[in-house]
DNA sequence: TTCTCTCGGATATTTTCTATCCGAGTTCAT
DNA sequence: ATGAACTCGGATAGAAAATATCCGAGAGAA
């Protein structure tokens, strides 16, 4: 059970671009990260089909968030990069071999599908109550404050 | 991130194996599963190692339980199976790229990894929380109080 | 109108998971 | 005591998924 590794490419990107009201492209998030240019490109287009993100083509355009960073929750995000379907996917072993359950007495989901359940679904509130804007807030004072008006400063100065 | 089909064929091993103080083959519970029988026996060689299930070898061999069901939590088997390393593992981004902060400043970890292990701890805890005997009576109630005296019948009295 | 720069989906490569087989070791019956 | 049958255990192929990449389609600026 391991998450792509896209997903931290992913959370870094929306951080990076709550600091940017003007599009940025895929390849300066990649500069930015130190992150490969075409896959980091890829999981934006995923964020993008899951309307997190929005992109701008032509000259100027690029990648923006869609809504206020404070609106944008992490579990969101891993859902877009990582799929949304349960880590654990109930095979029914309980309907099957010599002591087989029929299928009309599986009303509800098996006891251990249901625990399984219940864990993603804590998992799950953990990373909904977090928002981007809460991950820019955390970084930064990481950093002791530099870290946000270092990137602000980093995109609209610098050119490749 | 999803979870390996083999975590839902050793919980139900050993909720079996809960019902029998006898040792049980692996043929057996992959029988009564209608399991593939050399992958189950993978499985449960995984088991093995993990401490969770004792293995007799010899004619009248098998596995059991090394302690009461009631002291064997959900999470210590799904670890066994899936691998006890979280489920996100930070690359540390921050450090990288042309803003990369140097290694010595970074004595906690980033803000996404703390909120990623926050999530995978809320999951862990569902998991511990839940012993082998509780899903054997959750199991047991949805048949209404069949499944668990089948299974013991089932293993004391048929013969392959 | 032309050109440059952007995103988007289709395409190889690597890694991981799935599934299987055969040998080492142990116990029971003779 | 001996032999035979049955068990687990690790090493071995095959399939699926994730990783990483490239090139074409489309939009805006000059």
């Amino acid at each position: 059970m391991k998450m792509s590794s896209g997903v931290e490419w992913a959370l870094h990107s929306c951080v990076t671009l709550s600091q940017s009201h003007e599009p940025v492209p895929a390849a300066r998030l990649a500069e930015l990260h130190g992150t490969p240019p075409a896959y980091t490109a890829k999981h934006l287009q995923a964020l993008s089909r899951a309307g997190i993100v929005h992109s701008t083509m032509g000259q100027v355009g690029g990648y923006t968030l869609t809504r206020p960073a404070s609106e944008i929750s992490a579990l969101e995000v891993v859902q877009a990069i990582d799929g949304d379907e349960p880590a654990y996917r109930c095979a029914e072993i309980r309907q099957r071999g010599p002591l087989g359950i029929p299928s009309e007495r599986c009303s509800r989901p098996c006891a251990i599908a249901r625990a399984m359940t219940a864990a993603q679904d804590a998992w799950s509130r953990a990373l909904a109550q977090l928002s981007i804007a809460d991950l820019a807030v955390d970084i930064d004072a990481d950093s002791n404050g530099t870290a946000m008006p270092d990137i602000r400063r980093w995109l609209t100065t610098t050119r490749s």
